[in-house]
DNA sequence: CAGTTCTGGTTGTATAGTACAACTTGAAGT
DNA sequence: ACTTCAAGTTGTACTATACAACCAGAACTG
């Protein structure tokens, strides 16, 4: 395989894996959409942030993101807290039911891929990973 | 990293990635959106195929590929042609326009995938687009 | 400092993709 | 012949999304 021949594999792969899998994240867990959890995500490990900064560092409309995070309000997995010293600002923060949800769909989605590269060696799972982590990095567009 | 750090970094990989690849793939090519694609791909690559098949591959309701092929034909990029031996199965085939469309999309993928891994060394390519294959492999189901 | 421009966010509207259920028509099985 | 199965279509509903118009607060500038 040279190098052609490998980055039409990639397009091919990729392409593959994206047109399956919100389709069959929703199916493993219908409590949360992939976007839901994908902030929810986000907030966890940032410890909360702003709206704009979950739609700049997503790709998503700050419309599309408002309608979201006032989804999860309702459900009672994030709230909102005024910025004192700006009051446009509303910094967003996991609730605890916001907390327990997304580790338990972490954990379930984690087996998941555990189970599927179960039998992978531990470098190929590093390095694969890294290459995902590259891949990705460049830009916030295209896939 | 170890083991489990790497599968989950995958698993978040993986998932970010799926998020904005329909999205931007319908930026880039606003002419045939991912699933149209992924359709006539696959009308090319079996050289006609029924609506079933279609559905059964990709895990898509019979309904919602009734649509994207309905569409597909007023687009006149695909047509349907009346299984003689069964008076239910219209066999669907890539019109002249479907192939150049098809065409034309995968080449402009094709470009934007090669732009972004252009300064990858081929060894890591050709080790990615491993990693990918075998990670897609297993079932058809399941991110 | 007053007016302008910028930024964060919400709401109205439209579209695509999808599923599920009900239905039609033709084929197969008993 | 009657029932059951299979392929597709159509009606309906929902979700994710974008874009545009808007509001409110902050920052900049003459």
């Amino acid at each position: 395989m040279d190098a052609t021949e490998a980055v039409e594999s990639i397009q091919r792969e990729m392409t593959a894996f994206a047109r399956r899998a919100r389709a069959s994240a929703g199916r493993m867990h219908p409590e949360l959409s992939l976007v839901s959890y994908t902030l929810l995500g986000h907030l966890e490990e940032r410890d909360g942030c702003r709206a704009t900064d979950l739609a700049a560092h997503y790709a998503l409309d700050k419309s599309t993101v408002s309608r979201q995070v006032a989804a999860l309000e309702r459900a009672a997995l994030v709230e909102r807290r005024q910025d004192p010293d700006d009051h446009r600002v509303q910094v967003l923060h996991l609730t605890e039911a916001g907390r327990a949800i997304l580790a338990q769909v972490t954990e379930s989605r984690r087996a998941a891929f555990q189970e599927r590269l179960a039998d992978w060696p531990e470098e190929d799972l590093v390095r694969f990973a890294g290459y995902l982590v590259r891949y990705n990095a460049p830009g916030t567009d295209r896939p």
